[in-house]
DNA sequence: ACGCTGGCTGTAAACGTTTACACTTTTACG
DNA sequence: CGTAAAAGTGTAAACGTTTACAGCCAGCGT
């Protein structure tokens, strides 16, 4: 028995296939004893509803779209489990993309939208071009976004977000390295595309600032969000003339590639040089030294970013547009110490 | 304009749907002039077909289903990343399933595939039960299903798969810690049901019978492939009465979280206890000590696996149904010395 | 007993494609 | 130039649901 459809049942039930509907999708419009017969015949048939033909006809997929720059990255990570967890519970199913290695253009993703494959999308990476692109191509109909962790670019402001606080929390990170007693700090952050770390960047610029420490040329310095990318920016931050006694990341994930270059040219963290990274991924607690980082409530953001999506599905166009904060944390491990410098100067 | 069919354009460009549906799907079918000018008017309409209705109409999603006990293990995120490619060159779309967190039942998996939701599965998490019971179920319909880096359960053994020999790679890394003349080496592996897992120990268990050298008990502890699970397993590892002098992780997740809990207890890797890995993730060099560890070309497998899932649902049950295997190879680092008791003793 | 209400149920249309088939036009060839 | 074949196009059915609408029947009030 291939292929079972809503005929089968009925005739099976001997009732019409709009009572075996209405028993799937309002049981209480029919009668307590058609709906038994009709079970029963479900039961015998193996029927179940062709998805496809629902989601024709009802102009939903229960499909949304998640797009990140790496699905790699732990941080993001969890941001899926919430994600998912939410989405399961909602009934959606989730597919991703990733900006970071297959060229997804603004185009294809429009063209995805616009195709109705999906009933929404998360954002998880800004792409700036992107933005502009969807509201002002004609396909414009209502396009169900919620951003989320990013901060939220201007021409993207019109959606919904839920992230931290990007520039205090790298306020406070920056800050603690200068309680720390350091004064050459440095930064590595992730694309120059990406608001997130430009926010990251403003945050640690700003308190640099506040505290009335300088930042040399050449201390801030892009690392692509990747080990290998950490690996090489902080080789060029070792090299570096007046090199930093310590260094911010923008995410752990390059914490630990600068950890890594660090002691490989025979230098102790913190003893030579502090790390501070960003996430507080599962891997920060086990690096060595364990990662003093910034704790986002990755899960609790996908969560919220889903369930945040399903509203401006199911309700459309909401109003409330300020994006929801959600609370971020200092973690303080062992990555970071008193400056080596301030002794031996 | 928000919503444009089929019919809008064929009235523009004064042609009937027909026409304008073999202009799309085969342009050799139509003369250039009309091609031309029903072209005209898609661009004109901002007309993009209906994705939904034209699943419906075909009776395919181009979407498959990835089932995995982990979305965050790194291993896995590069098997993701040859899917993805795999999957975009195809023109499929990829959602992604994971065991290990929600609980995803072989029914509601069972579920999806009846509803036709996906054209496909890729499972990379063997679950026993899930055989059986799609093999048994009345929904009994051609099941495109292609398993990867896992071992073939017997139950599955009807379906094509990709992975490497999981039982010799796991005696060359045995082999090579007993080489470095460690003779008590005890082994951290996966989930009980994983068969994967169970082909890891099987391989461990007779370089080990091979060699002569005995397995105490409590020797072969389960891991849970999480870093919290490898932390456990090491502490009671440890506080063996024989303890170990070397301990092979079933994959790199666990040797991480070993090495960090054997470092946390003041003994040094490999000074005190060599540890060796699987999968050689990014991590695995970063990591401190770099970790010797055997490499599966993941991304490759991702590749293969979504390749032959698309001959599985293009070209129907295909014959040939030996599994596919792909070279592993040991990657030496320097997690792995000589054992410090053969001077102690 | 009759009509009315209200609750169930059946009929049929609709969703936007694709595609078999029939029809018309063009092309090729004798 | 006429015919046959080929090529292009249109008509309409089909895919499996959901749902507006109409019809039916039971039970109720009069």
């Amino acid at each position: 028995m291939p292929d079972v459809s809503i005929k089968e049942v009925a005739a099976l039930a001997g009732v019409s296939i709009a009572t075996v509907s209405r028993c799937i999708n309002q049981p209480d419009k029919v009668t307590e004893r058609t709906r038994l017969k009709v079970q029963e015949a479900i039961v015998q048939t193996g029927y179940s509803p062709n998805t496809l033909a629902q989601s024709f006809r009802r102009g939903r997929t229960n499909l949304v779209m998640v797009v990140l720059p790496s699905v790699g990255d732990p941080f993001f990570t969890d941001v899926m489990r919430g994600i998912h967890s939410a989405a399961g519970a909602k009934g959606y199913s989730v597919v991703i993309e990733e900006t970071q290695f297959n060229t997804l253009t603004a185009d294809e993703i429009g063209a995805m939208l616009v195709s109705r494959q999906t009933d929404g999308i998360i954002l998880l990476a800004s792409m700036s071009p992107f933005g502009t692109d969807i509201l002002s191509t004609k396909h414009r109909r209502r396009l169900p976004i919620v951003i989320g962790c990013e901060t939220v670019s201007p021409e993207l402001s019109g959606f919904p977000s839920v992230h931290i606080d990007n520039i205090a929390a790298s306020k406070e990170a920056t800050n603690y390295l200068i309680s720390r007693g350091h004064k050459r700090i440095a930064m590595i952050y992730g694309q120059q595309s990406s608001l997130l770390t430009k926010d990251r960047e403003l945050g640690y610029r700003a308190a640099m600032h506040d505290a009335g420490l300088d930042i040399e040329d050449g201390w801030v310095v892009a690392g692509d969000l990747s080990l290998a990318g950490a690996i090489r920016a902080t080789r060029e931050l070792i090299n570096h003339e007046h090199s930093p006694t310590a260094i911010f990341c923008a995410n752990d994930e390059m914490a630990m590639g600068c950890i890594h270059e660090i002691k490989s040219v025979g230098l102790d963290v913190p003893g030579d040089i502090s790390v501070i990274g960003f996430d507080n991924t599962r891997y920060a607690e086990v690096v060595d030294p364990p990662l003093t980082t910034i704790s986002q409530p990755a899960e609790e953001i996908g969560e919220r970013v889903m369930y945040r999506l399903c509203r401006e599905i199911e309700e459309g166009q909401t109003k409330a547009k300020e994006p929801e904060l959600v609370p971020h944390r200092l973690i303080v491990r062992e990555s970071v110490g008193e400056p080596a410098s301030s002794v031996r100067r």
